[in-house]
DNA sequence: CGACCTTTTGAACGTATTCAACCGATGTGG
DNA sequence: CCACATCGGTTGAATACGTTCAAAAGGTCG
């Protein structure tokens, strides 16, 4: 499991181009696609080429993998490049908790900085790429481009305006407005991403859906059954297709 | 409502010491019995010493009043000197959620940095006094004091560990396991404080405590019934006698 | 003291869970 | 390449937990 490919991306010892990228142009912040969803979004090309050097390497994490675990020490942040992650804490009983999924441009690990630990296990969904941030760097990059410093804690703040999103959720909400309100999040991160909005695949089980939802898998089968039953979605398996986004958004909002 | 009672620590128009304070020392967070659980714990004093300009005012919120509410601008973070508040959020059918409870030391309003408006609206539930810290200032001061900013990173990242407990708690547990965890939460933090851990007032209503927990105030009051007829607490109106921690802690950690 | 708010408790109800069976998809090894 | 084992998903029936509705008592505050 510990097979990392680590692509280095500064010069050091591995600093030799992977084959896979040695004809093209190398893959920095300032001509990725996912730049404005990321780590560095809203800062200008200067600042953006001086911070992108926080990025020193990229890594494959397979289907399945652990990007990282739960009490590992903390030493950097992570991007997705591609493909897709779920993040989990697990309690004394061993009952998993889903905290989140992640997608391009979207980061991972950064609640490590509280205790010097990750708080949360990160588990690749399917197989995906990574940037990896080292905090030492991005702490000192801080202070050399101070926009970074305004978006890095932004970045940490708008998790917590999230989590408080899902503690509505989880708190104030019945089944079907949990799937809804999930099914739309998703629609529209795809939808950011350049994805259709109304057709992708999921990448999560329905046990993972449920543990997010704070549900229990035959649960959300029969929510998604009944969503498709008024029409509202066509679903076979992973495959998803929201035929009526006022209808989801009808009952996300309101008690029925 | 508005008219808060503010206290200016830094020269300017109303910086005429106030009476109550006049005869005694300025209360800095050098001199603060809660600095060590506040934002410039961890700091030396003389890195204290030059954090504690950020606190540039304090001021007095009666029982019932908002310190800020959703969707104001932002640009302060507080800190509670005394008193107690809870924050919450309100969702599109007006439903409330209670997204937490603060007692002295602990901070407000951070995350409306990410948006630049406060997400949640802070209320005090007895008569409270906070310090002002001007966003601006914290900002500017982590350029000049580099624990700070490593501490300010903490803080937001410990909110997020916090958060994802939370949702574990709404999302795997039941009933009574939440108000387990709810009750030892509270006990650990009065203790913190130096307060009794095992006695002490609660300052939220059964409806508040429900918001929190995802319960019906019915559903709170009858598993404190049920607690009480085990022997675990003595519980009278708002006044609550743990009477058995480790019997709390079987309940909160296991599936009953 | 009286009005109002909070809390408690009971009874009926409803939503989500649990238990169970079955089906389809996926993946592995002979 | 097929057979089989495994995993993920769907659906039904019974159950359990928390909610809803209701009434009444206890506190609090003007």
């Amino acid at each position: 499991m510990q097979t990392a490919t680590i692509t280095r991306l500064v010069p050091g010892v591995n600093a030799l181009p992977l084959p896979e990228e040695a004809p093209t142009q190398r893959l920095t912040c300032s001509n990725c696609n996912l730049r404005e969803l990321c780590l560095t979004s809203g800062l200008c090309p200067a600042d953006r080429a001086r911070a992108e050097t926080i990025v020193n390497a990229r890594r494959r994490v397979r289907r399945g993998e652990a990007l990282f675990n739960a009490g590992d020490e903390f030493h950097s942040v992570y991007a997705v490049r591609s493909g897709f992650f779920k993040s989990s804490v697990v309690d004394n009983e061993g009952r998993e908790q889903v905290t989140g999924f992640f997608m391009g441009g979207e980061l991972l690990g950064i609640e490590g900085i509280g205790t010097g630990r990750y708080n949360a296990t990160a588990i690749a969904l399917e197989d995906s790429e990574i940037c990896i941030m080292p905090f030492a760097l991005i702490e000192e990059m801080t202070h050399q481009v101070r926009p970074l410093q305004r978006h890095l804690h932004s970045v940490l703040a708008r998790e917590i305006v999230r989590d408080h999103g899902v503690m509505m959720l989880l708190g104030s909400m019945r089944a079907e407005e949990r799937l809804a309100v999930f099914l739309l999040n998703l629609s529209q991160r795809f939808k950011a991403r350049g994805y259709s909005p109304s057709e992708f695949h999921l990448r999560m089980t329905r046990e993972e859906i449920g543990s997010y939802l704070g549900l229990k898998l035959e649960t959300v089968s029969r929510a998604f059954s009944k969503f498709q039953e008024a029409g509202l979605i066509e679903v076979q398996q992973k495959h998803i297709r929201i035929a009526d986004i006022p209808g989801l958004h009808k009952i996300a909002g309101q008690g029925n």
